[in-house]
DNA sequence: TCATTATCCCCTCTATAAAGGGAAAAATTA
DNA sequence: TAATTTTTCCCTTTATAGAGGGGATAATGA
């Protein structure tokens, strides 16, 4: 990830209008979940940092160089 | 994610020429960890799956709305 | 075909993520 | 400045991720 994980989380939480807490309920997972995470002090679940980024309305994605490979044989492997 | 985590790690490591086993031992993970991953059957933490991409030189991304707006606020924090 | 290598799928044990509670500190707002 | 809200940071308990071992099955290739 080329930015922090937590200043990415803050700043679409607070531009949402949320507080941590009704971030953390909206996503289902424990508040001092959310508070870590901002807070880079936690090794979080790919399960809970997917719920929260959900609500965020942010999606992961990634990069490499098979990727145009990759995708070409996703392709591929519809038919 | 638009596509399957379980697909790309699978995908990147046999371009790797690593069997599971080699990859876990260069990410510094257990065995299980990584066949886990490769079927879908675990809640994997998020330091270990990074682990993992970056042994197979993947790097993780977002994409939001509001990310212009993030990516604004970065560059002028720095001042 | 036989041997080798890789994957799959059990198992147990340990470390720790996460929930939930609570309360002080900090920030907002009236 | 006082009141309210939010954040920070403790705590304990519970659930489960992950390590490591082992063995059966499947795939690869000589």
């Amino acid at each position: 990830m080329r930015y922090k994980l937590s200043d990415i989380i803050l700043f679409h939480r607070k531009r949402s209008g949320l507080t941590q807490l009704e971030l953390a309920e909206l996503a289902g997972v424990g508040k001092n979940l959310v508070y870590g995470l901002e807070n880079d002090q936690e090794s979080i679940r790919l399960e809970n940092l997917l719920k929260i980024l959900w609500v965020l309305n942010i999606e992961l994605d990634f990069q490499s160089p098979l990727k145009e490979a990759f995708l070409k044989e996703q392709v591929n492997a519809d038919r």
